[in-house]
DNA sequence: CCATTTGCCTATAGGCTTTAGGAAAATGCA
DNA sequence: TGCATTTTCCTAAAGCCTATAGGCAAATGG
């Protein structure tokens, strides 16, 4: 009986893969031991149940985000950061569907406060500091930018923008321009 | 053996009120046989399968939300429509969480062409007739807004906003006041 | 080198989907 | 009204998924 070398990490980046190719919602045990050729069962060795794979999956695509995020940000400011903060969302969505998706899963509340989704809330708040924003008009702004990415990376993931002119990438520069312009021009209620 | 009556209909509602209780993802034919007291195979004289009661779960959910769409914009223009508009969006997803999951399932390109999908499109751009865009800044705006109602909508309903200061309906507040700035100040790339 | 831990297995049970085929209730037409 | 047809709901069964219990063999470490 030659073992299959598994371990959580290593089920965790397959599963992730699975995501990518499949769907987030294809992600199960099952799928993923006949990926390593072994019994369903042996899975739960390193993994609680399919909710801890998938939480771990989510966990995974977060550090992904966030160290994206950073590289991006490193040397940049105002509208610049603020682009490119915004394509690092949409492009990960484009590279990684799955793990997008995955992204949005439903953590408990201990395991996201212990996520790096909280690096990236402080991106987003690093970002905005390029602009002349106090409370709690910055927390409005993050807000703001957290559903525009998010929805807009969403929609398209959908199909919705395809198919239709003008091009997703003409919207998507003219949304972040958009943006840039609301943000140096304090919104007035 | 007595018949329960059952119909499309009458099943595709029940759908959508276990949807709003139990989540969209908890809406198996299993769930709906049970609910009826009646045996799942039973299901299928009035079914095709589980994804063809999601999908008529779907464009109920999009009727509801076109018709009240309709409702709201009715004798408003401007950023008065603007804010209608975008409540009802808030106001749906809250009152019907499964519901509003619904109405982002993927439908079939043709079955989503013959969707109220379409009304919700064409109430969007009548709303931005109240602001002075030409194509294809008109076409960005519909995305913008579709993005922004979208994925606000989202990150709430998943629990983004609770628990911190401001309340969630300051920000939807400043958002909608931002985008009505926004629109009317044409954006300059 | 042997005891312990670890990794993977078989067996089993329960839930959901889907199809096939049958019987009783409702319907409709002569 | 009476009988044929259609419709509704059923039982049976197969396939796939999650999850737990208990066992044997491989790795590990004193």
């Amino acid at each position: 009986m030659v073992r299959a070398g598994l371990t959580t990490g290593r089920l965790v980046r397959a599963g992730a893969e699975l995501a990518d190719e499949a769907g987030f919602d294809q992600v199960t045990l099952s799928a993923l031991a006949r990926r390593f050729d072994v019994k369903v069962a042996s899975l739960y060795s390193h993994l609680r149940n399919s909710h801890d794979l998938r939480s771990r999956i989510a966990l995974l695509a977060l550090e992904e985000l966030a160290d994206r995020a950073a590289d991006a940000l490193a040397g940049r400011a105002g509208k610049d950061a603020l682009g490119a903060f915004a394509d690092v969302y949409r492009d990960y969505a484009r590279e990684h569907p799955g793990r997008y998706t995955a992204a949005r899963y439903r953590l408990d509340p201990e395991t996201a406060a212990a996520s790096a989704g909280v690096r990236i809330a402080q991106m987003t708040r690093a970002v905005l500091r390029g602009y002349d924003l106090s409370e709690p008009d910055q927390t409005h702004a993050v807000r703001l930018l957290g559903s525009v990415f998010h929805g807009y990376v969403d929609l398209e993931s959908a199909g919705g923008f395809s198919h239709s002119a003008p091009d997703s990438q003409a919207s998507w520069t003219w949304i972040v321009d958009a943006l840039d312009t609301l943000l140096r021009t304090r919104p007035t209620p």
